[in-house]
DNA sequence: TTATTTTTCTAACTATTATTAGGTAGAATC
DNA sequence: GATTCTACCTAATAATAGTTAGAAAAATAA
């Protein structure tokens, strides 16, 4: 009844794919070199998988859900009177620390979404969509509380921050320099913007 | 002496190349698949061209050179009187524009760039390091300019700056939105912030 | 121990790939 | 008109991929 071994196993293939998907690409990822990695032979992740697009797809849908639990726990541990933007705040934390420190399958998600077969794209498109809505929520309250200003597009913000913080993944090495540096300056340029002095704009805005 | 046939089969593979380099990442574009887009058999494309990875070469590199390009215009199109920012914007706008719409080079680029043979790669690097001085360049100077707070790190901010942008490369779609809205986003977002209300902090910065 | 189940391996199969060798039709040149 | 060159094509090659079938080994149960 006790099949230990067998999910040592499994896990170390999902590990093996995720860190090798993350670094290489899907398609240049071979089942020889994954199951190198996992300590197998190509044939036997058959035992365990029924295709190279099942691992893919396990892979992905880790992915995600590691990084929406990590941004969940870090929100359920923010005392009752935090802010919107306090949570916003976490979630960016959360979402760099996932991405970046542990982050084969977070990162191999992000990495190489666009290159991978559409079917199973297509199947891992809900999980993807939850997860911006997630975000959508937390800036509409912050927008809602009037921490964010009211003409602040929110899809578009949410697309940017996103993208800006997933870039991190192409250029962040971890050897080279700590990650919280990185969580400032995302804060810092999302939130305060880079110029030294409100425009008129923004002087406008505060008039309201 | 006239090799015009010649050329416009040249330019039609690198075109085909670059268009499904863009959809489909490297590795599962065929020679076959080139051809065919290119109206030829794929034994023809030897003609032109040594190997695969001296096409993605190609493609890489006018990738970038067309960006480049193209804020260098925007740029010196400017009044003499122009700002720092005035030509950070130009920059935005044309790297998105070059991104987005005349895309299949440059968005090829931004998205394989990761998950091609290193030796490619290494190739290329340089061309990119060039681009990135040049942006660094434009930020360093606005900010001497003191029209960029002197704590900005211009690094993380180019960094962050063109992931936000280059993000956009795999969410937007011509079809559903103008361009416009996007490049606005992104100076609000990165020039003045989302915030409502300047914190502590920048106020502290205003009044050195 | 023996029997059964779980896990892994070996060795092949088929499809597909980049690449190459050699041919061909037409245009250009002599 | 004969020759050479240009721009392709066809067909084969060798390597590699995902996948499968069946045997071997390891673990568990009897």
């Amino acid at each position: 009844m006790n099949q230990k071994k067998s999910d040592i196993s499994r896990t170390q293939i999902l590990d093996a794919a995720a860190k090798l998907f993350r670094k290489h690409g899907y398609a240049t990822t071979t089942l020889r070199l994954i199951a190198n990695e996992a300590n197998l032979k190509a044939g036997s992740i058959y035992y365990y998988f029924g295709s190279k697009e099942e691992i893919l797809g396990e892979v992905l849908d880790i992915g995600i859900q590691r990084i929406i639990q990590a941004i969940q726990d870090g929100i359920n541990q923010l005392p009752a009177n935090a802010t919107a933007l306090d949570k916003i705040r976490v979630a960016i934390r959360e979402h760099l620390h996932t991405l970046l420190k542990y982050g084969d399958y977070t990162s191999a998600n992000i990495r190489i979404y666009k290159q991978i077969p559409s079917n199973v794209r297509q199947k891992h498109r809900a999980l993807r969509r939850t997860y911006a809505e997630e975000w959508d929520q937390l800036l509409n309250d912050a927008q809602a509380q009037g921490e964010i200003r009211k003409e602040v597009d929110i899809t578009l913000l949410r697309l940017f921050l996103l993208g800006a913080m997933n870039s991190a993944a192409e250029w962040y090495n971890p050897r080279r320099g700590k990650l919280e540096p990185l969580f400032e300056a995302v804060t810092e340029f999302f939130f305060d913007g880079i110029k030294s002095i409100p425009d008129k704009r923004q002087a406008r805005d505060q008039l309201d």
